[in-house]
DNA sequence: GTCTATAACGGGATAGAC
DNA sequence: GTCTATCCCGTTATAGAC
């Protein structure tokens, strides 16, 4: 019987990242209070500071503990195609496929039971610009970069730039569907969703796919 | 010689709301305060709850007075392009550009000096859902209805439900764009823009319309 | 319709005992 | 490593003079 009934659980810190986690999906980080965090997690409000040093720090481990698995997985499954299609270039919705699905797989493991937890996504953009910028730069840019430049190469017709710019316009279909907008339903009853997974996916990489092998034309 | 020094301009509602805009922009809605607005506006403090009621009535305001004018203009276009092509379908890309580009001159008018208003858009996605989700509906049901219903006769080998998928991936792009997220360099170097709106706008259309008219193939 | 002053509250952070 | 107690600050909102 070392402390019978005061700490129901092990790892203080595990359960802060956990409360933290949930508290900043429902309510935003400016909304979220350390109070909160801590009652949520059954542990004093001074924990916080003695495992992380502030609030901030907090998001950033947060983040970190999600974004590095998410993106290693990306990368392995890069090594993966570039490995079967040896020396050619793999096919572009298998690329696309790599891409994204790793996202919605740490989606799921982040809260199985459903869609509060896209909601942290969509909260983490709104922070202010500086530490999203570090954060998303720390975490995606060796990914980011590996990535565009396998696209590139498979879209040799297209032009390094306007490969870069449909690039773009991928993640921004992905972090809209990991954000759950497109759950907002706006136009009453005509949301696509919900549908499952693979479906979703399914979906976007047909969309996208088309997109980054449009017909490049130039200004007039 | 009513009141000469006191009070540099007229419309002290109009001060808050402008000096809101700046501020939810720059902070975000939870980090900025009412006294900074005030002070920005050179007005006092009770002035907001007096003109508005409350922190979150001011947000309200200030999202309907940029929303409708937008949203009319997207469908006046709708109209011209409908009457345009007298009883057949208007064209996949003049439908897309119709419905992107008052965003981005709502943008412009909203900042004519640059970026920092684009943030305006990206915080508002991240306010409480609730919030959120009513406003959006208020003000895009009925102009997403009718250019969704467009879109769906514009493309009838695809499907509505496809099409509603790739409705909302087009409204991924958009506000992706309408954040700024594309400035955020995440891959160093990679940036496709800074660009201005026309050929931002040319690029986005390319990719949409090759993505809206993939072929839809069902599983397996 | 606009101001001053203040109420009533909750926030993050820290010192220091254990 | 974990707690209690407290500091100090900024917040929204309102009451009441002008």
């Amino acid at each position: 019987m070392g402390s019978p009934a005061k700490v129901l659980n092990g790892d203080t810190k595990e359960r802060i990242l956990a409360a933290a986690e949930k508290l900043f999906a429902e309510e935003g980080f400016a909304r979220t209070s350390l109070r909160g965090i801590t009652v949520e997690a059954g542990v004093n409000v001074a924990a916080v500071h003695y495992h992380f040093g502030s609030k901030e720090a907090l998001l950033e481990a947060l983040f970190a503990r999600r974004a590095a698995p998410m993106n290693a997985e990306r990368l392995a499954k890069l090594n993966d195609l570039e490995a079967a299609s040896s020396g050619d270039v793999p096919p572009l919705e298998a690329l696309i496929e790599a891409f994204i699905a790793p996202s919605f797989r740490m989606l799921e493991e982040l809260d199985p039971a459903g869609p509060p937890a896209s909601q942290l996504i969509a909260r983490f953009f709104s922070e202010p610009e500086e530490i999203v910028q570090r954060l998303m730069r720390e975490q995606f840019s060796d990914v980011g970069a590996r990535y565009l430049a396998t696209f590139t190469r498979a879209l040799p017709d297209v032009g390094p730039r306007e490969v870069a710019w449909r690039f773009e316009f991928m993640v921004a279909v992905l972090t809209h569907l990991l954000a759950g907008m497109h759950l907002i339903d706006v136009v009453p009853g005509a949301t696509p969703g919900p549908a499952d997974q693979p479906e979703t996916i399914r979906h976007a990489v047909q969309f996208l796919a088309a997109g980054f092998r449009a017909p490049s034309k130039g200004a007039a």
